[in-house]
DNA sequence: GCTTGTGGAAATGTCAGACATTTAATAGAC
DNA sequence: GTCTATTAAATGTCTGACATTTCCACAAGC
């Protein structure tokens, strides 16, 4: 694999960052194999060797690179990457062609851990808690009507299972919120395409909102259950 | 808060990376303050402006400071930080002074997370797994007579969940059985420490192993609260 | 032939200095 | 007093040189 086949530079070091690990999230380079020497990469996109510099330590902090001085920059396996990096989670962030293995693995994580959450909501939930999640439900009813505001949905969606997390009130499922975003948003995109089930899906998220709201902890690990099931029926994950 | 405190310098920027970040979570800097300039810290450390700044920069990754041209570096709240950030992870390893709001915080995401992970081990692991489990166990039991092996049997107990969380074949809590590694050895050390019932966790831990040799989800979740209750009433988390 | 050592090439790692850019404070004009 | 221009101070960036590590080729010695 070549650097010709990426995408032209926009100027910073992130943005360059940015570039090199979406090419490395879309499975562009074989794992083990070579990575371009800070000089080529430097003179291909015409930006300083500081800059390679700093984007490759990125890079190598998430677990996507290794090197070693004399012997060159290797591309690790996909189980070394580290998946809940914050920087890794920028990174995914509108990438629509991830690696088909790893939206299945944060799938399968996400259909055993968001019952948990919600599980945990139901207990530890506040008022500011249960407003940010009837916020993010009225919104989702009032972009399902027509199809132009798909997107608008989708943000209301994330914003839905976000507070979710936050409403946990556990700094470490929080964070988890935060890093699944990216994928939590690609999935809503991706069975939008094929599914038009809207209604149920505001159905089913509403069972979570009103068993959180309820302070049942069994009912909303149900219904949490529930949101999820249909999509990881399509992934191949839940039978 | 100045540099004074600090315990000396060892070579290395990443050497350096750790002292600070352990300053940082042992809470030596209040949120919202400035940390040191980057020429001070190079002069009170005897080191270049560049290790300086790649130490900075990884504690920047890790959400612990934010740095903005012309005005400094400030320390983040703790919420802000990146507590899943492998880097994190290795700070955290054999500091024992973390603070306190951060243990339980952890604790109670494990007292949440691991009956799951044990439950998915229950289905997902294979023989390889099992003799993970069995290995770590066997260890746990070897090393709990005399009382000069207290690390050794530390180790295997870290080992044991580590296994249970590989055995989930899922990339995402695997990684996280990684991460969670310092903060479990932490606990285990604060725990042998005060109680005096290793026969009764070694039970316990067999438990979660024929559970999961079993295949029996819902015992798998049993056993791996019954491994934790104890523990977290310790903390007062649970009831 | 096999091992061992030695040299050089090639890659990343480090350093030092100058300069750029951003931010906040300060002094001055009106 | 308020607004503006200047200045100081901090982080960000560039550049060139040098250091260190690794690998490979080649030759010496057994």
């Amino acid at each position: 694999m070549t650097l010709d086949a990426l995408p032209p530079h926009q100027g910073g070091a992130d943005n360059l960052a940015r570039l090199l690990a979406q090419a490395l999230l879309a499975g562009h380079w074989q794992p083990g194999s070579t990575f371009p020497r800070e000089l080529d990469i430097g003179s291909h996109f015409s930006v300083s060797r500081n800059q390679v510099r700093n984007a490759l330590a990125s890079l190598t902090a998430a677990g996507l690179l290794e090197r070693t001085a004399g012997r060159g920059t290797r591309v690790r396996d996909i189980g070394e990457w580290h998946l809940l990096d914050p920087l890794m989670s920028g990174w995914m962030t509108g990438l629509d062609n991830l690696d088909p293995q790893l939206i299945k693995a944060i799938y399968a994580f996400r259909y055993s851990a968001e019952p948990v959450v919600a599980g945990l909501a139901a207990q530890a939930s506040q008022a500011e808690d249960i407003e940010r999640l009837e916020n993010a439900f009225a919104g989702m009813e009032s972009s399902a009507d027509n199809v132009t505001s798909r997107d608008e949905h989708a943000e209301y969606d994330v914003a839905f299972h976000d507070a979710t997390y936050r409403a946990s009130h556990n700094l470490v499922w929080r964070q988890m919120g935060h890093l699944l975003r990216p994928s939590i948003m690609a999935l809503i995109h991706h069975s939008q395409h094929r599914t038009n089930t809207l209604d149920d899906s505001l159905a089913r998220h509403r069972h979570v909102l009103e068993a959180i709201r309820n302070r049942d902890v069994g009912a909303a690990e149900t219904a949490a259950k529930e949101v999820l099931r249909r999509t990881a029926i399509d992934l191949g994950i839940a039978t």
